[in-house]
DNA sequence: TGTGTTCTATGTCAGGCGTCATAATACTGA
DNA sequence: TCAGTATTATGACGCCTGACATAGAACACA
């Protein structure tokens, strides 16, 4: 998170981010951002041509990005890697935002999406970019832990899904207990689906 | 659905919901929202006194109610309920909306919070209550389902949050696949929570 | 019929927005 | 040193927003 040597382009796009995780993209101004950066004001029409519409999809690619790379990075730091420990990690990663900064920034993807899905296409199609480089690396994270490839892409859908979804309550009522909520009413699930094909024809019977 | 018969100040707050629903809280204008109640314009500082704030606080109260009030009627429509065909209905309705109206429009409580939850405070507060109203009656409903007490409100906030997830992925993506994906996921969880104690102790062995 | 209240109509205000135009400055390579 | 490019500085424009002021119309009720 260290800012000091980044060039002003990139702590534009950086303070875009942060900005639109708060207020949501339409508040979110361009002399916000620039003052936010720190950064020359003339630099927008330099770096960003394209108006605040280049400038918000370079956010939320840059923010997707972000929340794939931190996929790798959680399962690196587990000695046992199991799916519900991965789903704890990333509600983990916001439980502790939340306790240590407030609920006031949310999931840049879920604003932009609110925002920007019916008025700015290529925002859209961004937001859909975004969220499907998220979904990779989690639902190969699952397969490499033992999920049926069939199945890893769905579970992944479900945890981002679920995931989003409470962050959402979180922040609405200011508690992290959404959080912990489908982490451990979800764990269980997640960790079934590691059992082999025989162990599975068995719980059914 | 009908609106001959509201008054005008029921249209502005209907209005207000769908415009909300489109573009977001700050992209909704009060003018917008006369036009599209097709309300005089002067009518809203004399419904309104509070402004912009009291018509936002008051469509997500209208859009929570809406939801809660939908809950009983879905399990009214069953002939054999059970938790997973509730959230499978719940889930469904979104899908229907999405394909036969497109995916221009989301959860109001959604947008209010993106938009809305770091910078005002009594909307965060309408909200936290809009989420509370909606998850009660998924609650009771999962109780009278055969879903143990304790376990009921946590499920609860599972089924909302991923069917929140679900819809902002839909909208980003333009695609009713992850409401379809978290209903298939979560469906054997939910329903598997009606089993009797006796029945759970033998499953886990 | 009169009178007070509720509702509607319309104009105005200050402020913020994205965008553009224009110019000055800094840097790079010959 | 000089030219050419990259970057920064600053002002302006038209538009939209929420809020307000003021007056008029519609209505209920005695």
């Amino acid at each position: 998170m260290a800012e000091g040597d980044r060039s002003p382009r990139e702590r534009m796009v950086f303070s875009a981010v942060q900005l639109i995780r708060r207020e949501g993209v339409t508040s979110t101004s361009m002399r916000d951002v620039v003052e936010h950066a720190r950064a020359p004001r003339g630099s927008l029409q330099h770096y960003f041509p394209g108006g605040k519409e280049q400038l918000v999809n370079e956010a939320v690619e840059w923010a997707a990005r972000f929340a794939s790379g931190r996929i790798d990075r959680f399962l690196a730091g587990m000695r046992r890697p199991t799916p519900s420990k991965l789903f704890s990690a990333m509600a983990g990663q916001w439980v502790e935002e939340f306790e240590s900064a407030g609920f006031g920034a949310g999931c840049p993807l879920a604003a932009a999406t609110i925002d920007c899905a019916d008025s700015t296409a290529s925002t859209r199609t961004a937001i859909a970019s975004g969220f499907a480089c998220w979904q990779r690396p989690v639902g190969q994270a699952l397969i490499g832990l033992g999920v049926p490839a069939r199945k890893a892409a769905s579970l992944a859908v479900l945890m981002i899904s679920a995931l989003e979804g409470a962050i959402l309550l979180a922040r609405a009522q200011q508690d992290t207990a959404p959080l912990r909520t489908v982490v451990r009413e979800l764990g269980p699930l997640l960790d079934d689906s590691v059992q082999s094909g025989a162990a599975v024809r068995d719980h059914v019977r």
